[in-house]
DNA sequence: TTGAAAGCGATACCAT
DNA sequence: ATGGTATCGCTTTCAA
């Protein structure tokens, strides 16, 4: 209202208008770290207020070293499984008073290589990779003084602690009840994973066939969205003897297997049942409602974000619990009124 | 490595470690403004190299006023249509080497108010509203120099430029492409927008029913999400004389319409058809997948970013054309194999 | 082509 | 309780 719109007013103008020191603005601000008399406070407000000032945040990072900024790296946002995520590290921040640099690396090396440097290069407090990256190097991107985590990986890359889903307990817990709905022919549509990676899911899918001593059908793997689903199942669908039952490893590939039945006319789940694996918002209205099995987002969000601002703990491997919930796919019930 | 871990390496100290000014290192790494031979270049990268040093990011936003921070707001991330934007503005904005900082509102004012206030703390260069405030004022916050657009919007919020789908079109074109399949009662299921909003999918799917001069149902209006959709279709259907067809207002709505005609065990599209609006990623996988008029994500956010670098053009609305993406709930085809 | 030095805006210690 | 001031790390003008 006052002044100009020429020059950002700074807290020199503040303290001239209040006729304190700049100190004083300084303590008034932060609050501490020497007291204020309360009315030469009151005049520092006022004149905040008056000239709408608005302390410079790179002047303030400057000197105490630290951004408030966290880092988030994820493969790609369009998939609901990373805005669980998100979302859940956006409300874990919001609690400690940081703000989220999102990141999106298109699962392209290029770009990847980028924006971890660009995350840095602002000078983020900490990182969180929620992603897979191509050129591993890039985890240690940076002053390795900025702490990181994994999240939704159950191995720790280097000092790198990781915070994860007990995949292989999910994959049980889906396959099993399965089993229990009285299917002996259990097929599994997957995606690919890294070579030196263990694959949790297929492995405990396979651990359960064996214990029961039920057929073993060659699994599918596909790719890890909705057409790899869709894939996948055909591919099960056209063999000689096909499933009864589909185990997806994913709640988008679960949708894409669900929509290569419905186009086959098959009828889920009395045809064929199909439960899977994550847990997000949109299999509670897929057709028929998903039987899914879900991961804790919001715990490991802020299992890591605790882990971002607490004492390092290098090289820590931290599984969450996963919970089966009960929807229509499965056969457990007519899909309800009521979802979720 | 031949550092400590003390303290983070500064300008200073390649400076020293390459025998030049810390003027020359700063030459080297902004390439310019001045000159250097590429001898002594070689020498300070090479010093950049062995001391791993990393440009502290708040001493040159300090200096240079810019962060290169671009805040965005949107209301929720779980839904796919903000992601859809989130993932284009972050496209646009890597083209020009910013980076987005991301806030969630929850569309709670308590947290609006939060996130506005700590992106503007943050000192963002500018601001993106994808989002609809309810404390108006929070549209002012912080600096009035720093430059802000309302994407998703299409009517400006005073000076803010305001960058829409063009609604009405989209709702024509839905509306009247169910028309063409011989429809003639027509529902709507939308949900609700500020007194002090027109609300152009509503008005345009009434304006097409009225000249083709068919019967006029009440709209049902919910809530936007999938809850709301599944809602309105019950009351709809619960009617005397249910629609044959219905025009989501979003993907979301649709979805919870098509889940609620199954529950039913009524065909899609041939008991009711089915188009919706915004065309999300999501809706290619839906059974059927869906028939929906697409709004161009792209196009818009990076129209948006533009402005925000560009010369300032207050007041302004910009409408973006929608296109028809057809698919199966119209009745156009049957479900195929291939999918968008 | 290179160096010295004056800020950018805020913090907090050391005086008073 | 308050004021003066060195300092954070970098950019860039001005001089050499």
């Amino acid at each position: 209202m006052t002044s100009g719109e020429s020059r950002p007013t700074t807290r020199a103008d503040v303290a001239r208008r209040a006729g304190v020191s700049t100190a004083v603005v300084s303590y008034v601000v932060n609050d501490g770290p020497r007291p204020v008399a309360s009315q030469t406070r009151r005049r520092v407000l006022e004149a905040i207020r008056e000239l709408g000032y608005h302390p410079n945040p790179s002047a303030r990072a400057l000197k105490t070293g630290s951004t408030g900024l966290i880092g988030v790296v994820v493969p790609e946002i369009l998939n609901a499984y990373f805005s669980e995520f998100v979302d859940a590290i956006d409300v874990a921040a919001r609690r400690r008073a940081s703000s989220i640099l999102l990141s999106i690396t298109h699962e392209d090396a290029g770009t990847e290589k980028e924006v971890v440097a660009s995350l840095v290069n602002r000078g983020v407090d900490s990182l969180i990779f929620n992603c897979r990256l191509v050129n591993t190097e890039l985890y240690q991107a940076g002053d390795p003084r900025i702490p990181r985590v994994l999240l939704d990986r159950s191995t720790p890359v280097g000092e790198i602690p990781a915070f994860g889903a007990d995949l292989a307990m999910g994959a049980r817990l889906a396959t099993e009840h399965l089993v229990g709905h009285g299917h002996t022919r259990i097929g599994y549509v997957g995606g690919p994973l890294p070579d030196d990676h263990a694959d949790f899911r297929r492995d405990a899918w396979q651990t359960v066939l064996e214990e029961r001593e039920l057929p073993l059908l060659s699994p599918a793997i596909t790719a890890w969205d909705r057409n790899g689903g869709h894939q996948g199942a055909q591919e099960l669908l056209d063999r000689p003897e096909p499933p009864t039952a589909i185990f997806a490893a994913s709640d988008q590939i679960a949708i894409g297997v669900m929509h290569a039945l419905h186009q086959r006319r098959l009828r889920i789940p009395d045809d064929v049942a199909v439960v899977s694996l994550d847990g997000t918002a949109e299999t509670a209205y897929s057709w028929p409602s998903l039987t899914t099995v879900r991961q804790p987002f919001e715990a490991m969000a802020e299992a890591a974000i605790a882990a971002l601002t607490g004492p390092p703990e290098p090289g820590t491997r931290t599984l969450f619990p996963m919970t089966l919930q009960v929807r229509a796919s499965c056969g457990c019930h007519q899909d309800q009124e009521s979802l979720e």
